[in-house]
Parts: C-alpha cells; structure tokens; sequence
DNA sequence: GGCGCATAAATTGGTGCCAATTTTGGATAA
DNA sequence: TTATCCAAAATTGGCACCAATTTATGCGCC
C-alpha cells in the first residue's frame, strides 16, 4: 500500500479520512470482506492512529465495515437483501416528494439539472468509474434537495453510501448505464412537464433499475 | 453529579455508553444546550476517556449533539423546522409500508400489539416520563417490524432519536399523552379490519400531532 | 467604580506506550 | 505425512501523560 495524498502531509486536513476510507470502499479499492488492519490505513492515509479508530468506529456506525472485538474491522460484504430492502426506501422517499420537487423546480432548476444530467452522459465515453459514481450522485442530489426538505436529502445521501459498495457490480454493464442516463433525461422532462405521475414512475424504475 | 450505575462499575459493560448519554439527553437530564465535559461524564458513567469521546464522537454523527473544536460538546438546541421535517420523512415510511403491515399482520401480532399498547396506557398513570417513552417506542417498533424491512426500521428508529430529545416540550398536556393511546388503539383496529387507508390517516394524525 | 489585560486554572485533543488477545510459524509426536 | 501443541510475532484496545487552546480569576489602570 503507497500512500494517496503524499502531498498533503504536513497540510492542514481539510477533509476527514472518515470520506477518504468511504471513498476507497465505494470505488472498489478496498475490496468487501477484507480486512483493514489500523497500521495500514494509518500509512494509507498519512494520519494518526486516534483519526483511524475514529474513522473506522464512524463507518462501522453507518454499517458500511463490520466491527469484530480483538479482530479488526472488515469491510461488508454486499447484501442483496439489504440493497433492496435500501432501495424501497428510497422508492418510498424519492416518489413521495416527486410533487413537491415539481412544485419548486423553477426554469433555473431545470436548466440545472439537465447540465448535470448532460455531464453524466459526458463521461460514460471518457470517464472513470469514480466519475461516474460522482456525477450520478450530484444529479440525484440536485434533484432530490429541490423537495425542500434538508433532513430527507441528507438521510437519503447516508443510506445510498450504505449498499453502494460495490458499484462494479451493479453497473457492470455499458447498456445499463446509458439506460441510467436516458432515464435521467426522462426525470427532467417529466418536471419540466410537471407530470407528477411520470416523474414516480421513472424514479421506481431508476432506483430499482 | 453522581454515578448512574454504581454497581455495574465492575461488571462487564454489556450496554454502550452512548446509549446511556443518549437516554439522559432524550429523557431531559442533560438538558438541550448544556455542555458536556468529558471528566463529568466519564465520572457519571463510570468509564474511561476514550469511551467517552466514542460516545460524544457517535452523538455528534447522529446530529443530536455538536462539537465546536477546543470547546467541547453540547446539546443540540430542539430545532422546529428539523422536528418537521424528520415528521414527514416518518409519515412518508411509515405510511408507505401500511399495507404491507396489514398483509403480514398475523392474529398473534395483533395480540402483540394490543398488549404493547395496553401497556403504553397502563403507564399513562403510574409511570415517569421514561416509561412512556419506553412504551412509546416499543409499540411504535413492533408495529414497523411487521413491514418487513429491516432497514427501513432501524432507520426510523434512528431518525426518531435525532428530534425527540426535548419529549418534555412535546408531551406537555395529558390530554395529548391520552389522545395517543387512542390512536394506537385505532391503529390496532385498522391493521385487524385491514383498512390500509383508515390505518394511513392514523399515522398521519399520529406523527404530526 | 468599571474596564482591560495578564496570569492561572481548566478543558480539550493528540501522542505514545503497554497489556490482552489473536494469529502465525514451527517443532514434536502419532 | 499429517495433526496437535507451544512459542513468537503481530494486532487490537485501553491507559496515562502532555501540549494547545480556551475560560475564569484577579490585578492594575483609566
């Protein structure tokens, strides 16, 4: 293991290695089922040995590593169970306020979200599968914060790291992610129409894929 | 301030502090804005530093207490517009599996639930504010298990954690305590009769009050 | 008498060290 | 050759100490 950010040693940590673990979990450099021994991400990281156990006591809150006493952590293996046990509630979340999302979507709000669904379409061609990742998750985010309910934005951002963990997995293949993409257009239109109705049904289908 | 568990100061810790911090925080013993020093409540709970910063480091993940650097920990203050909003976030869960909780509702279920809420009325009179919380949860736990998502319980259990830290201020009248009771009640009736819109309308009324 | 400043107390937050437990490696015996 | 047991290495997890920052206290000054 090399360290990521050599050049943010001695740097004043800006962000929490806490996200950069989540980060390394999420894009498949750490695999699910292996274990993260603290000396590691210590080096990994180039932090200390409190801001490890932090970060590990953190992620094994969120469920994304197991915790096992005088053992170590390890990271989760995928549950299809759990995913879609997730993935119904944010059916549920999602379609729930898909008229209050119509409601507030201004001109402004729709131009925006169809330059995020345009970037996500943008780097299916030349992108990493990190890319991917971000831009579907800045599209979904921009729409679902239109609702107006902070709370519900964020608890559904945490529940998504939670089953995600393996995105190799889910978007094996380019077929599926164009589909994802075509479905974000049809999102767009169907707020731009404000057809309630429409907007639901795409939202299941997206989420269930 | 003095020990909570004295005689369990030697036995193995078979419950987490956090749960502890959580329960005083929630039942209005650490009251919403009072900082929490860590020597106090590494001496009220009997445990060590590092459990105490665990807990504190957990609360603050759970948005029930804030940290503000080199100055400690403190409660957060009930904030009306969160209480909201995590209401709706509720009332889209819980009435999004309603009949799903009808379909899987056994006779012995019901039974279950009627005793859970006759014990919730039993408290009403003889009973601290904690045993109404207690009650509270678990006939409200019980009745979301039988939907059937795992996860979509404990996450509701969770978000139910993070706004009813001043129970005081929402359980002020009798009359609301007792107005509750009922509604579990009608809650009962409406899974036996299975009238999933009945039962929607009363957790609507529930949760909002 | 009230305000400002310097010093002292208290609290947080980090670092390092050491005990407890587990895993690995190897030697011995069946 | 294979299974078992013992010892050594490695890892986790807790404890105690110490630096950095903030808050309280008291003195001097306006």
């Amino acid at each position: 293991m090399k360290t990521v950010k050599p050049k943010e040693s001695e740097a004043a940590q800006t962000v929490d290695v806490t996200d950069l673990i989540l980060n390394d979990i999420q894009t498949g450099v750490l695999a699910p089922g292996s274990w993260l021994k603290q000396i590691d991400l210590e080096r990994r990281y180039g932090c200390g040995r409190p801001d490890v156990r932090r970060a590990l006591d953190r992620l094994t809150q969120k469920r994304i590593v197991e915790h096992v006493p005088n053992r170590g952590y390890h990271v989760f293996e995928p549950d299809g169970d759990r995913a879609r046990q997730v993935s119904e509630i944010r059916i549920l979340l999602e379609t729930g306020v898909a008229d209050r999302i119509i409601d507030n979507a201004t001109a402004g709000a729709i131009a925006e979200l169809r330059r995020l669904a345009d970037q996500f379409d943008a780097v299916i061609l030349d992108g990493t599968t990190i890319d991917l990742y971000e831009a579907n998750l800045a599209f979904h985010h921009a729409l679902l914060s239109l609702c107006g309910n902070d709370e519900l934005v964020s608890l559904v951002t945490e529940i998504r790291q939670r089953t995600s963990s393996a995105p190799v997995s889910q978007w094996i293949t380019r077929a599926r992610i164009q589909q994802s993409s075509l479905e974000h257009y049809e999102m767009v239109d169907a707020i731009n129409m404000k057809d309630v109705e429409k907007l639901k049904s795409v939202i299941v289908r997206h989420i269930r894929q």
